[in-house]
DNA sequence: CTGTTAGCGCTTTCAA
DNA sequence: TTGAAAGCGCTAACAG
């Protein structure tokens, strides 16, 4: 591969020169700045970047690390922040911590020694090991999604316990008297304050409630959802409505409940957290507690990218607010089954 | 961040010696080796990557450049890339270059400069500019999923045209002999492939029938299904079933014919392409015609790492089966309606 | 406006 | 077994 020194070689100038032209600092003649360019052009030379960085002390990369790619919710938070930063001419290096803290805390690792400018996480659970590796590096990063009230680090989320109460009050309102939760994770903060948040609402109007948590993290989401509505239908009395905490869950109780031979929302209403696209096109579409998941990636890499560019002691906790997205899986409760 | 002469300097031995205690290469003395590791411990250090990498002229960075993050098929993709080459000590850079080739050409200048030491490609269509920046750095490359025939690399994919053939007649063996097609792109060969397959399909058994396809690229998956169904459906005489070319647009399919008041498999059959988990947790579960997701993914991650450590001339074609999975989608012609 | 030069942090001969 | 030193490709003083 062609080196700027073979560019100004062929160019017939200094190395200063190249890296002048190349990185558009520092004045050259127009003469000469051709030339450059020519032999750019003809050498097809591209710079080299770990140079670049091992000499500018910076990478312009940029480190996301979210529990599991292959994911509606954490795909589309990726995809949202990979736009806005490649727009600001940043790259992004994404990292599946699979719901496993050592694997998270290797994946730290991995961006650390990357040298990654700032990374974006939404931590699986309650290990920090993976925050020291950056606190130590002094490399800044952003929580997203999932609190973590102990980290020195900015914060954007949705403020999930009054989703979770908002979620189950819409039920409530459609007259359910015996509803099931269906919570992803016990280890996620978000996903237990969606929990408390609609304990809360539950028992603020005394209705009677089960909740399934699951014994282990898992990846399989959506056959956690199908398994957790089977075992929840089998509650004596039986709920007349299930709300799961993420949409992929409640894809997998809508499945299990069709599969009990009920339909959905007359004889079972169901809803989710989250608001994937894809939930607009369910059959019956997904009635969900929406978050606004491209906000909340483009405000987490705006903020991670002010925090880069001036150190700062202050962190700032952005709150954003959710919104009941009313669809067809939820009707009003029509007497017992 | 501590430096391998920090570490030097505390355990009081040369450079070379601490980078041969890290990379476990050389012979070094028991008592060195523990004075090296204490110090490293001390001072949390990371070894720099750009650094090593423009020593070693080697990244342990693998380009994975597809259309787009945030889709089930490529989503999986990705994460199956990823936690192949994780085992490997390669780490992945993801692109998303959404349907757009300028974008796409310009992500491989990205991995170009970042002297990624190899890519994988599912390619936008047929501007071949990215390839073009690859092959001038000589970075090999493996092209996933959507074919290119000009194009000097390996290549691993399902035979689509077979797929596409095998899912048409799996409609026409149920009764059906009106049958819409959704294609999802034009630009696609895998789709024109597809569509091609099914064409022939439905041509062998005299099944009238009617193609959508779309006019222009877009990432809008599950409303480009949406759309044409309903445009399907209004074609005269209406089709009693509906073969997508991607299960995602298989899903906004569903979601329109169910709309327009028709019951889904009773009143219209609807079968996507691809295999994603959540098909099999649809209501009604989508039949399909599954690619193995997973397993062209380590494939193509195998290959590349293969043609990575020896350079070759010969590119190999990996063609892997589809697998029809009938579910409930699809039903036999009951009748005109 | 242009060139020379000193490193960034690391690996790897080559000598000792 | 250990250390000294060169250099990967690039940028940024500094000098002219």
């Amino acid at each position: 591969m062609a080196t700027i020194k073979d560019i100004a070689q062929l160019a017939g100038v200094s190395l200063a020169t190249v890296s002048r032209v190349i990185n558009q600092t520092g004045n050259v003649s127009p003469a000469l700045r051709e030339q450059v360019l020519a032999a750019v052009e003809a050498l097809n030379y591209q710079p080299n970047a770990p140079a670049r960085s091992l000499r500018r002390r910076e990478t312009r990369l940029i480190g996301v690390l979210i529990p599991q790619l292959n994911h509606p919710f954490f795909g589309t938070l990726a995809y949202s922040i990979e736009r806005f930063l490649f727009e600001k001419g940043f790259r992004i290096m994404v990292c599946s911590a699979e719901e496993d803290a050592d694997r998270e805390s290797e994946y730290a690792q991995v961006l650390v020694r990357q040298r990654v400018d700032g990374a974006i996480v939404a931590p699986t659970g309650l290990d920090l090991a993976w925050a020291e590796h950056f606190a130590h590096a002094r490399i800044p990063i952003v929580l997203i999604d999932r609190d973590l009230p102990g980290v020195p680090a900015n914060r954007v989320m949705v403020d999930n316990w009054q989703g979770g109460y908002q979620g189950a009050l819409h039920l409530i309102a459609l007259g359910h008297r015996h509803i099931g939760v269906i919570s992803a994770s016990r280890h996620s903060q978000a996903m237990q304050d969606r929990l408390q948040g609609a304990l809360q609402a539950l028992r603020d109007h005394n209705v009677v409630h089960q909740v399934y948590e699951p014994d282990v993290e898992t990846l399989q989401q959506y056959d956690l959802g199908f398994h957790a509505a089977l075992h929840l239908l089998k509650q004596q009395p039986a709920p007349s409505a299930i709300f799961a905490l993420t949409d992929v869950a409640a894809i997998g109780a809508m499945h299990a409940a069709v599969r009990e031979g009920l339909s959905i929302p007359d004889q079972l209403s169901v809803m989710g957290f989250d608001g994937i696209e894809l939930g607009a096109y369910l059959i019956p579409a997904l009635t969900t507690v929406a978050q606004p998941i491209e906000q909340l990636g483009n405000v987490a890499a705006e903020l991670l990218l002010k925090s880069i560019s001036r150190a700062q002691t202050e962190y700032e906790l952005v709150v954003l607010p959710t919104q009941l997205t009313q669809r067809a899986s939820t009707g009003a409760w029509r007497g017992a089954r």
